[in-house]
DNA sequence: CTGTGTGCAAACACTTTGCAGGTGT
DNA sequence: ACACCTGCAAAGTGTTTGCACACAG
């Protein structure tokens, strides 16, 4: 449960307290989270400032990536296996629970959408909300 | 190009300066506006409070609704004839030119996606990324 | 040892709330 | 006339930047 040094060390990263209790924290909860989560959710204490920087750290080495939300503040989430350092495939599912407030990802593709012409797919972000298995 | 006064009657809203202006801000933009948009766009100057307030009231009747966008900041954009006071219909993509900037409501319907079991969906919202038609 | 990460302080940006006065119907 | 809108001030929240020191490699 604890292979956050081996990560960081894959995606070139220095191994230091703050990057090893973020990454676990993300392992351990497996859905996506917001900065504040993770600031109320880690037992020992960080800068308000080294989490900001944390994260922006590991979305630029491509680590989390970003996940919508529609209350303006953004959440993050755990890259899967299928992201590399070279090309990331997030065209996943979001699915926001209005009871719990939990975002997941699920694993179901984004299908495929024809757009009109000119226009130019890149990323891909889909959020649902509703009610999730949990709560339902 | 003028039809906001009836707009708000429409919508049971009073007809005032700043959501005379905002409401024209928006059917002559015809794609999705953040705050800052309105604020900067708008020839006359209204207290940001006022846009504040002004966009919830129209949020909270329907006349607008919200668009999500991967900056942090949240989006607005005109509902629809498909929007009514009883029943919105958002399903509907959103495109952000990563070029321009510019996000616009497309025209296309967010496919039937099956979720998992348990799982029930309300509101979708997809963005896609990438570049517009203007821009390719 | 060297370059990078961390904490602290402060600045900056975004959004909400309270209140007094003005405006639409 | 009355309820609701607006502007101002201020507080609350979220995020970034500068700098000195500490630490990983």
């Amino acid at each position: 449960m604890n292979g956050s040094p081996q990560l960081l060390k894959e995606f070139k990263l220095r191994s230091t307290p703050s990057r090893k209790a973020i990454l676990n924290f993300f392992l351990k909860k497996n859905y996506a989270l917001a900065h504040a989560d993770i600031e109320k959710g880690i037992a020992s204490h960080f800068d308000r400032v080294t989490v900001y920087r944390t994260l922006k750290t590991f979305l630029d080495k491509g680590l989390i990536h970003k996940v919508l939300d529609d209350e303006g503040a953004l959440k993050y989430a755990l890259c899967t296996e299928a992201c590399t350092i070279t090309g990331h495939h997030h065209d996943h599912v979001h699915f926001k629970c209005v009871r719990c407030g939990q975002t997941n990802c699920l694993n179901v593709e984004v299908p495929q959408i024809k757009l009109p012409k000119g226009y130019q797919a890149g990323e891909i972000n889909l959020l649902i909300q509703g009610v999730c298995s949990n709560c339902g």
